[in-house]
RNA sequence: GUGGAAUUAGCUCAGUCGGUUAGAGCAUCAGGUUGUGGUUCUGAGGGUCGUGGGUUCGAUUCCCAUAUUCCACCCCA
Protein backbone atom coordinates (compact mmCIF):
# COMPACT_ATOMS: atom_id res chain seq x y z
CA UNK A 1 0.00 0.00 0.00
CA UNK A 2 1.19 3.54 -1.00
CA UNK A 3 0.87 5.77 2.43
CA UNK A 4 1.76 9.55 2.30
CA UNK A 5 4.84 10.97 2.66
CA UNK A 6 6.08 10.87 6.89
CA UNK A 7 4.67 14.12 8.41
CA UNK A 8 2.56 14.85 5.11
CA UNK A 9 -1.16 14.20 6.35
CA UNK A 10 -4.54 13.94 4.41
CA UNK A 11 -7.53 16.72 5.63
CA UNK A 12 -11.11 14.87 5.11
CA UNK A 13 -14.21 15.27 6.14
CA UNK A 14 -14.55 16.26 9.94
CA UNK A 15 -11.06 17.62 10.34
CA UNK A 16 -11.77 19.04 6.75
CA UNK A 17 -15.37 21.07 8.19
CA UNK A 18 -13.22 22.35 11.04
CA UNK A 19 -10.03 23.62 8.57
CA UNK A 20 -12.40 25.51 6.48
CA UNK A 21 -14.67 27.04 9.61
CA UNK A 22 -11.25 28.28 10.45
CA UNK A 23 -9.86 29.64 7.29
CA UNK A 24 -13.50 31.46 6.99
CA UNK A 25 -13.57 32.62 9.92
CA UNK A 26 -9.74 34.25 10.36
CA UNK A 27 -10.49 35.75 6.89
CA UNK A 28 -13.76 37.49 7.94
CA UNK A 29 -11.55 38.88 10.66
CA UNK A 30 -8.48 39.75 8.21
CA UNK A 31 -11.05 41.48 6.13
CA UNK A 32 -12.56 43.29 8.99
CA UNK A 33 -9.31 45.24 9.60
CA UNK A 34 -8.35 46.26 6.30
CA UNK A 35 -6.27 43.26 4.59
CA UNK A 36 -6.53 41.80 1.51
CA UNK A 37 -6.02 38.69 0.06
CA UNK A 38 -2.73 37.02 -1.42
CA UNK A 39 -1.31 34.24 -2.70
CA UNK A 40 2.39 33.76 -3.35
CA UNK A 41 3.74 30.33 -4.95
CA UNK A 42 4.52 27.31 -3.04
CA UNK A 43 8.03 27.06 -4.21
CA UNK A 44 10.82 30.12 -4.57
CA UNK A 45 14.13 30.42 -5.35
CA UNK A 46 16.46 29.10 -2.66
CA UNK A 47 18.20 32.83 -2.37
CA UNK A 48 15.05 34.22 -1.09
CA UNK A 49 14.79 32.24 2.15
CA UNK A 50 18.53 32.35 2.52
CA UNK A 51 18.38 36.19 2.72
CA UNK A 52 15.28 36.92 4.32
CA UNK A 53 14.66 33.62 7.25
CA UNK A 54 18.62 33.72 7.25
CA UNK A 55 21.21 30.87 6.78
CA UNK A 56 21.71 30.44 10.55
CA UNK A 57 18.46 29.94 11.41
CA UNK A 58 17.31 25.56 11.64
CA UNK A 59 14.83 26.75 9.29
CA UNK A 60 17.11 27.11 6.72
CA UNK A 61 20.34 25.48 7.58
CA UNK A 62 18.62 21.97 8.09
CA UNK A 63 14.64 21.81 6.90
CA UNK A 64 14.16 22.57 3.60
CA UNK A 65 12.83 21.10 1.00
CA UNK A 66 15.30 22.08 -1.51
CA UNK A 67 16.15 20.84 -5.12
CA UNK A 68 17.72 21.82 -8.47
CA UNK A 69 14.58 21.99 -11.14
CA UNK A 70 14.69 21.01 -14.53
CA UNK A 71 15.87 24.34 -15.28
CA UNK A 72 18.40 24.13 -13.26
CA UNK A 73 17.11 26.26 -10.57
CA UNK A 74 17.62 25.81 -7.10
CA UNK A 75 14.77 26.46 -5.36
CA UNK A 76 12.56 25.82 -2.10
CA UNK A 77 9.26 23.94 -1.24
CA UNK A 78 8.19 27.78 0.63
CA UNK A 79 8.76 26.64 4.93
CA UNK A 80 7.22 29.95 5.68
CA UNK A 81 5.04 32.74 4.29
CA UNK A 82 6.95 35.62 4.70
CA UNK A 83 9.41 35.69 2.85
CA UNK A 84 7.28 35.31 -0.42
CA UNK A 85 4.49 37.72 0.51
CA UNK A 86 7.43 40.29 0.82
CA UNK A 87 9.37 38.85 -2.68
CA UNK A 88 5.95 39.63 -4.07
CA UNK A 89 5.65 43.06 -2.45
CA UNK A 90 8.87 44.11 -3.72
CA UNK A 91 8.47 42.53 -6.73
CA UNK A 92 5.50 44.30 -7.91
CA UNK A 93 7.04 47.76 -6.68
CA UNK A 94 4.65 48.76 -4.03
CA UNK A 95 7.69 49.72 -2.32
CA UNK A 96 8.20 52.51 -4.68
CA UNK A 97 4.64 53.13 -4.87
CA UNK A 98 4.63 54.39 -1.05
CA UNK A 99 1.50 54.22 1.16
CA UNK A 100 0.26 51.07 3.43
CA UNK A 101 -0.52 47.63 2.12
CA UNK A 102 -1.81 45.21 3.93
CA UNK A 103 -2.49 41.79 3.27
CA UNK A 104 -3.36 38.13 4.47
CA UNK A 105 -2.62 34.37 3.23
CA UNK A 106 -3.26 30.97 3.87
CA UNK A 107 -2.00 28.12 2.79
CA UNK A 108 0.58 25.01 2.74
CA UNK A 109 4.18 25.09 4.15
CA UNK A 110 6.99 22.74 4.22
CA UNK A 111 9.67 21.75 6.89
CA UNK A 112 12.26 18.40 7.22
CA UNK A 113 11.37 17.98 10.86
CA UNK A 114 10.84 14.99 12.95
CA UNK A 115 7.67 15.21 12.74
CA UNK A 116 5.22 15.05 15.87
CA UNK A 117 2.05 16.04 17.46
CA UNK A 118 1.63 19.57 16.30
CA UNK A 119 4.79 19.53 13.84
CA UNK A 120 4.13 18.25 10.32
CA UNK A 121 6.08 18.37 7.66
CA UNK A 122 3.58 19.86 5.55
CA UNK A 123 2.01 21.94 7.50
CA UNK A 124 -0.95 25.24 7.05
CA UNK A 125 0.02 28.40 8.32
CA UNK A 126 -2.68 31.84 7.93
CA UNK A 127 -0.89 34.83 8.31
CA UNK A 128 -0.99 38.33 7.56
CA UNK A 129 1.80 40.91 6.59
CA UNK A 130 1.76 44.69 6.55
CA UNK A 131 3.89 46.73 4.86
CA UNK A 132 4.28 50.87 5.24
CA UNK A 133 3.34 51.23 8.61
CA UNK A 134 6.06 52.05 11.47
CA UNK A 135 3.74 52.70 14.17
CA UNK A 136 3.82 51.01 16.99
CA UNK A 137 -0.41 50.77 16.84
CA UNK A 138 0.51 48.43 13.95
CA UNK A 139 1.86 46.02 16.37
CA UNK A 140 -0.95 46.01 18.33
CA UNK A 141 -3.12 45.79 15.56
CA UNK A 142 -1.99 42.54 14.78
CA UNK A 143 -1.84 41.16 18.38
CA UNK A 144 -5.22 42.51 18.53
CA UNK A 145 -6.37 40.17 15.19
CA UNK A 146 -4.91 37.04 17.02
CA UNK A 147 -6.74 37.72 20.16
CA UNK A 148 -10.13 38.34 17.58
CA UNK A 149 -9.55 35.36 15.60
CA UNK A 150 -9.09 32.82 18.65
CA UNK A 151 -11.57 34.52 20.52
CA UNK A 152 -14.25 33.84 17.46
CA UNK A 153 -12.98 30.61 17.46
CA UNK A 154 -13.32 30.04 21.64
CA UNK A 155 -9.65 29.09 21.46
CA UNK A 156 -7.31 30.39 24.98
CA UNK A 157 -4.13 31.07 24.87
CA UNK A 158 -1.33 32.67 27.08
CA UNK A 159 0.92 36.17 25.22
CA UNK A 160 4.32 36.53 25.37
CA UNK A 161 5.81 39.74 24.82
CA UNK A 162 9.33 41.16 23.98
CA UNK A 163 10.98 43.48 22.39
CA UNK A 164 14.65 42.67 20.19
CA UNK A 165 15.79 45.58 20.19
CA UNK A 166 16.93 47.36 16.55
CA UNK A 167 19.64 47.91 14.51
CA UNK A 168 20.87 50.38 16.77
CA UNK A 169 20.60 48.28 20.30
CA UNK A 170 20.57 44.63 18.87
CA UNK A 171 24.25 44.47 18.53
CA UNK A 172 25.92 46.09 21.39
CA UNK A 173 23.27 44.11 23.28
CA UNK A 174 24.45 40.89 21.54
CA UNK A 175 28.04 41.75 21.85
CA UNK A 176 27.61 41.99 25.89
CA UNK A 177 25.93 38.68 25.82
CA UNK A 178 28.70 37.03 23.89
CA UNK A 179 30.95 38.43 26.45
CA UNK A 180 28.98 37.32 29.13
CA UNK A 181 29.02 33.62 27.78
CA UNK A 182 32.50 33.89 27.20
CA UNK A 183 33.13 34.66 30.72
CA UNK A 184 31.37 31.41 31.83
CA UNK A 185 34.00 29.02 29.81
CA UNK A 186 33.47 25.74 30.15
CA UNK A 187 30.82 25.47 32.56
CA UNK A 188 28.07 25.69 30.25
CA UNK A 189 26.19 23.04 28.24
CA UNK A 190 27.51 21.69 24.79
CA UNK A 191 24.33 23.40 22.93
CA UNK A 192 25.28 26.22 24.92
CA UNK A 193 28.50 26.45 23.71
CA UNK A 194 27.32 25.90 19.80
CA UNK A 195 24.89 28.92 20.40
CA UNK A 196 27.00 31.15 21.49
CA UNK A 197 28.12 31.59 17.95
CA UNK A 198 24.95 30.58 16.06
CA UNK A 199 22.20 32.28 17.74
CA UNK A 200 23.56 33.53 21.38
CA UNK A 201 20.01 34.89 22.75
CA UNK A 202 18.87 31.05 22.48
CA UNK A 203 21.50 30.35 25.54
CA UNK A 204 18.94 32.38 27.63
CA UNK A 205 15.90 29.70 27.65
CA UNK A 206 18.21 26.53 27.74
CA UNK A 207 16.80 23.87 29.21
CA UNK A 208 19.82 22.57 31.58
CA UNK A 209 19.24 23.63 35.06
CA UNK A 210 23.43 24.31 35.79
CA UNK A 211 23.28 27.25 32.41
CA UNK A 212 20.42 28.78 33.93
CA UNK A 213 21.85 29.08 37.15
CA UNK A 214 24.85 30.66 35.58
CA UNK A 215 22.53 32.72 33.65
CA UNK A 216 20.62 34.32 36.13
CA UNK A 217 23.02 37.29 36.11
CA UNK A 218 22.93 37.45 32.73
CA UNK A 219 22.37 41.09 31.06
CA UNK A 220 18.66 41.07 29.71
CA UNK A 221 17.72 42.94 26.33
CA UNK A 222 15.04 43.98 27.62
CA UNK A 223 17.27 45.96 30.11
CA UNK A 224 19.02 47.16 27.11
CA UNK A 225 16.74 48.70 24.45
CA UNK A 226 17.86 52.08 22.79
CA UNK A 227 15.19 55.04 23.31
CA UNK A 228 13.45 54.41 20.56
CA UNK A 229 12.83 50.73 21.29
CA UNK A 230 11.89 51.27 25.04
CA UNK A 231 9.42 53.51 24.19
CA UNK A 232 7.68 51.60 21.74
CA UNK A 233 7.77 48.42 24.13
CA UNK A 234 6.16 50.93 26.54
CA UNK A 235 3.14 52.12 24.41
CA UNK A 236 2.85 48.89 23.05
CA UNK A 237 1.80 47.22 26.49
CA UNK A 238 -0.28 50.26 27.15
CA UNK A 239 -2.13 49.80 24.37
CA UNK A 240 -2.95 46.31 25.48
CA UNK A 241 -3.82 47.04 28.61
CA UNK A 242 -6.24 49.60 27.03
CA UNK A 243 -7.73 46.65 25.37
CA UNK A 244 -7.66 44.32 28.00
CA UNK A 245 -5.43 41.80 26.57
CA UNK A 246 -3.43 40.12 29.03
CA UNK A 247 0.37 39.19 28.30
CA UNK A 248 3.23 38.48 30.05
CA UNK A 249 7.09 39.98 29.28
CA UNK A 250 9.17 36.65 28.15
CA UNK A 251 12.81 38.23 28.12
CA UNK A 252 14.01 35.30 26.84
CA UNK A 253 10.99 34.90 23.76
CA UNK A 254 13.28 34.55 20.69
CA UNK A 255 11.63 34.72 17.31
CA UNK A 256 13.77 31.93 15.26
CA UNK A 257 14.04 33.79 11.99
CA UNK A 258 16.58 36.20 11.44
CA UNK A 259 14.35 39.15 10.32
CA UNK A 260 12.61 40.40 13.26
CA UNK A 261 13.20 43.03 15.26
CA UNK A 262 11.57 45.39 17.96
CA UNK A 263 8.50 43.94 18.81
CA UNK A 264 8.37 39.93 19.18
CA UNK A 265 5.51 37.69 19.94
CA UNK A 266 3.78 34.15 20.53
CA UNK A 267 0.59 32.99 21.69
CA UNK A 268 0.94 29.76 23.41
CA UNK A 269 -2.32 26.95 24.40
CA UNK A 270 -1.65 24.90 27.45
CA UNK A 271 -4.26 22.24 25.71
CA UNK A 272 -1.83 20.75 22.79
CA UNK A 273 0.98 19.29 23.92
CA UNK A 274 5.00 20.77 24.08
CA UNK A 275 4.82 22.14 20.11
CA UNK A 276 2.33 24.97 22.22
CA UNK A 277 2.96 27.94 19.73
CA UNK A 278 -0.16 28.35 18.14
CA UNK A 279 0.60 31.96 16.42
CA UNK A 280 4.13 33.85 16.49
CA UNK A 281 4.64 37.13 14.62
CA UNK A 282 6.74 40.45 14.94
CA UNK A 283 8.00 43.50 13.40
CA UNK A 284 10.77 43.24 10.54
CA UNK A 285 11.36 46.84 9.36
CA UNK A 286 14.29 45.61 7.43
CA UNK A 287 13.73 43.14 5.48
CA UNK A 288 12.34 44.98 2.76
CA UNK A 289 16.28 46.44 1.79
CA UNK A 290 17.54 43.18 3.02
CA UNK A 291 15.87 41.57 -0.13
CA UNK A 292 16.58 45.22 -2.55
CA UNK A 293 13.73 46.73 -1.96
CA UNK A 294 12.90 50.08 -0.75
CA UNK A 295 12.93 50.42 3.01
CA UNK A 296 10.01 50.23 4.20
CA UNK A 297 8.53 49.58 7.67
CA UNK A 298 6.44 46.10 8.45
CA UNK A 299 5.54 43.52 10.93
CA UNK A 300 3.01 40.62 10.61
CA UNK A 301 2.01 37.34 12.19
CA UNK A 302 1.24 33.32 11.14
CA UNK A 303 -1.02 31.53 13.07
CA UNK A 304 -0.15 27.09 12.87
CA UNK A 305 -3.41 25.86 11.99
CA UNK A 306 -2.85 22.22 12.51
CA UNK A 307 -2.54 23.27 16.17
CA UNK A 308 -5.53 24.94 16.09
CA UNK A 309 -7.99 22.60 14.92
CA UNK A 310 -8.13 20.41 17.74
CA UNK A 311 -8.91 23.45 19.53
CA UNK A 312 -11.65 25.16 17.58
CA UNK A 313 -15.10 24.54 19.25
CA UNK A 314 -17.34 24.43 16.62
CA UNK A 315 -20.91 26.06 16.35
CA UNK A 316 -23.78 23.38 16.42
CA UNK A 317 -24.20 22.15 13.29
CA UNK A 318 -27.88 22.71 12.03
CA UNK A 319 -29.78 20.08 10.27
CA UNK A 320 -30.56 20.98 6.48
CA UNK A 321 -30.94 20.07 2.98
CA UNK A 322 -33.06 17.14 1.53
CA UNK A 323 -32.84 13.23 1.50
CA UNK A 324 -34.71 11.45 -1.00
CA UNK A 325 -35.25 7.98 -1.50
CA UNK A 326 -37.74 5.52 -3.26
CA UNK A 327 -39.61 2.57 -1.38
CA UNK A 328 -39.49 0.59 -5.26
CA UNK A 329 -37.23 0.38 -8.32
CA UNK A 330 -39.86 2.13 -10.38
CA UNK A 331 -40.17 5.27 -8.07
CA UNK A 332 -36.32 5.85 -8.65
CA UNK A 333 -36.63 7.81 -11.80
CA UNK A 334 -39.16 10.47 -10.09
CA UNK A 335 -36.85 10.52 -7.20
CA UNK A 336 -33.79 11.60 -9.14
CA UNK A 337 -36.31 14.20 -11.20
CA UNK A 338 -36.91 16.01 -7.74
CA UNK A 339 -33.52 15.87 -6.31
CA UNK A 340 -32.25 17.69 -9.42
CA UNK A 341 -34.86 20.73 -9.06
CA UNK A 342 -34.16 20.39 -4.85
CA UNK A 343 -30.37 21.28 -5.66
CA UNK A 344 -30.90 24.50 -7.81
CA UNK A 345 -31.39 25.84 -4.17
CA UNK A 346 -30.63 23.24 -1.49
CA UNK A 347 -28.44 20.36 -0.61
CA UNK A 348 -30.15 17.34 -1.88
CA UNK A 349 -29.04 13.58 -1.40
CA UNK A 350 -30.12 10.27 -3.12
CA UNK A 351 -30.36 6.84 -1.88
CA UNK A 352 -30.44 4.41 -4.84
CA UNK A 353 -31.34 1.66 -2.91
CA UNK A 354 -35.21 1.49 -2.82
CA UNK A 355 -35.78 -0.02 1.03
CA UNK A 356 -38.35 0.26 3.65
CA UNK A 357 -39.58 3.82 5.08
CA UNK A 358 -37.79 3.08 8.33
CA UNK A 359 -34.47 2.64 6.54
CA UNK A 360 -34.78 5.78 4.49
CA UNK A 361 -35.30 7.73 7.86
CA UNK A 362 -32.64 6.31 9.62
CA UNK A 363 -30.43 7.14 6.39
CA UNK A 364 -32.13 10.70 6.37
CA UNK A 365 -31.47 11.31 9.73
CA UNK A 366 -27.50 9.82 9.58
CA UNK A 367 -26.91 12.51 7.21
CA UNK A 368 -28.43 15.29 9.44
CA UNK A 369 -31.09 15.96 6.65
CA UNK A 370 -33.91 18.47 7.57
CA UNK A 371 -36.41 16.59 4.93
CA UNK A 372 -36.96 12.90 4.39
CA UNK A 373 -38.61 12.88 0.86
CA UNK A 374 -39.76 9.47 -0.29
CA UNK A 375 -41.34 8.04 -3.35
CA UNK A 376 -43.52 4.60 -3.29
CA UNK A 377 -46.62 3.48 -5.35
CA UNK A 378 -48.89 5.69 -3.52
CA UNK A 379 -46.92 8.88 -4.54
CA UNK A 380 -46.42 7.73 -7.94
CA UNK A 381 -50.55 6.73 -7.72
CA UNK A 382 -51.13 10.39 -6.98
CA UNK A 383 -48.09 12.56 -8.56
CA UNK A 384 -47.20 13.43 -4.91
CA UNK A 385 -43.83 13.35 -2.74
CA UNK A 386 -43.76 12.49 0.65
CA UNK A 387 -42.08 14.87 2.78
CA UNK A 388 -41.16 14.73 7.07
CA UNK A 389 -39.24 17.34 8.53
CA UNK A 390 -37.12 15.92 10.60
CA UNK A 391 -36.88 18.62 13.37
CA UNK A 392 -40.87 19.39 13.36
CA UNK A 393 -41.65 16.28 12.70
CA UNK A 394 -44.61 17.27 10.81
CA UNK A 395 -44.93 15.22 7.32
CA UNK A 396 -46.93 15.86 4.49
CA UNK A 397 -48.07 15.49 0.44
CA UNK A 398 -46.66 17.95 -1.74
CA UNK A 399 -47.18 17.77 -5.36
CA UNK A 400 -44.63 16.66 -7.81
CA UNK A 401 -45.22 19.95 -9.82
CA UNK A 402 -44.13 21.88 -7.27
CA UNK A 403 -40.96 20.44 -7.13
C1' G B 1 19.13 15.15 14.33
C1' U B 2 19.18 12.42 19.80
C1' G B 3 16.63 9.28 23.51
C1' G B 4 12.10 6.43 24.74
C1' A B 5 7.07 4.07 23.94
C1' A B 6 3.40 2.16 20.77
C1' U B 7 1.42 -0.48 16.24
C1' U B 8 -4.40 -6.47 16.89
C1' A B 9 -11.69 -5.29 12.93
C1' G B 10 -13.64 1.18 9.85
C1' C B 11 -12.73 3.57 15.23
C1' U B 12 -11.28 2.82 20.66
C1' C B 13 -8.97 -1.13 22.93
C1' A B 14 -8.71 -6.41 25.39
C1' G B 15 -5.91 -11.01 24.70
C1' U B 16 -2.51 -15.12 23.67
C1' C B 17 3.42 -17.34 30.08
C1' G B 18 4.62 -19.73 21.67
C1' G B 19 -0.13 -24.42 20.35
C1' U B 20 -6.58 -25.87 16.70
C1' U B 21 -12.11 -21.48 14.62
C1' A B 22 -7.97 -13.95 17.91
C1' G B 23 -12.42 -11.08 21.36
C1' A B 24 -15.44 -6.57 23.25
C1' G B 25 -17.74 -1.76 22.72
C1' C B 26 -18.93 1.73 18.97
C1' A B 27 -19.72 1.99 13.67
C1' U B 28 -21.66 -0.69 9.14
C1' C B 29 -25.33 -3.97 6.92
C1' A B 30 -29.80 -7.07 7.44
C1' G B 31 -34.19 -8.40 10.10
C1' G B 32 -38.19 -7.45 14.32
C1' U B 33 -45.02 -9.71 9.73
C1' U B 34 -46.50 -6.15 4.99
C1' G B 35 -45.11 2.81 4.75
C1' U B 36 -42.53 6.39 10.28
C1' G B 37 -35.89 8.26 12.31
C1' G B 38 -32.65 9.89 16.21
C1' U B 39 -32.33 6.79 22.69
C1' U B 40 -34.91 -0.49 21.66
C1' C B 41 -34.16 -6.03 20.50
C1' U B 42 -31.96 -10.02 17.30
C1' G B 43 -28.48 -11.41 13.79
C1' A B 44 -24.56 -10.88 10.07
C1' G B 45 -20.24 -9.23 7.57
C1' G B 46 -15.37 -7.47 8.59
C1' G B 47 -8.63 -9.00 10.95
C1' U B 48 -2.67 -12.95 6.31
C1' C B 49 -2.52 -9.23 14.84
C1' G B 50 2.20 -2.49 10.69
C1' U B 51 5.91 -4.65 6.97
C1' G B 52 10.31 -7.89 6.04
C1' G B 53 13.61 -11.40 7.95
C1' G B 54 15.26 -14.92 11.96
C1' U B 55 14.66 -18.73 16.03
C1' U B 56 11.09 -22.97 16.46
C1' C B 57 7.71 -29.02 14.95
C1' G B 58 4.68 -24.49 15.27
C1' A B 59 5.18 -17.10 15.85
C1' U B 60 0.05 -12.31 16.33
C1' U B 61 3.08 -13.70 20.91
C1' C B 62 10.41 -14.37 21.36
C1' C B 63 14.78 -11.84 18.53
C1' C B 64 16.59 -8.38 14.60
C1' A B 65 15.63 -4.82 10.91
C1' U B 66 12.30 -1.32 8.74
C1' A B 67 7.96 1.98 8.39
C1' U B 68 4.55 5.02 10.80
C1' U B 69 2.50 7.43 15.08
C1' C B 70 3.13 9.37 19.94
C1' C B 71 6.32 11.39 24.22
C1' A B 72 10.78 14.15 25.73
C1' C B 73 14.92 16.92 23.73
C1' C B 74 15.69 20.21 19.69
C1' C B 75 12.97 23.71 16.93
C1' C B 76 8.79 26.47 15.75
C1' A B 77 3.41 27.80 13.66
Amino acid sequence: MIQSLRGMNDILSEDYERFEFFISTASTVAKRYGFHYIETPLLEETALFKRSVGESSDIVGKEMYQFTDKGGNDVCLRPEGTAGVVRAFIQHKLDKKGGIHRFYYHGPMFRYERPQKGRLREFHQFGVESFGVASVYEDALMIMMVADILKELGIGYRLKLNSLGDQHCMPAYRDKLVGFIESCGDAICEDCQRRKSTNPIRVLDCKNEKCQSLYTDAPKLINNLCEGCQSDFDTLKSILDQHAIAYEIDTNLVRGLDYYSKTAFEFVSDNIGSQSAIAGGGRYDRLIEFLDGKSTPAVGFALGIERLLELIVMPESVREGYYLGALDEESLPLVLKAAESVRRTQKAVVEYDPKKLQNHLKGADRINARYCAIIGENERANHTIWVKDLVEKSESLIPMSQF
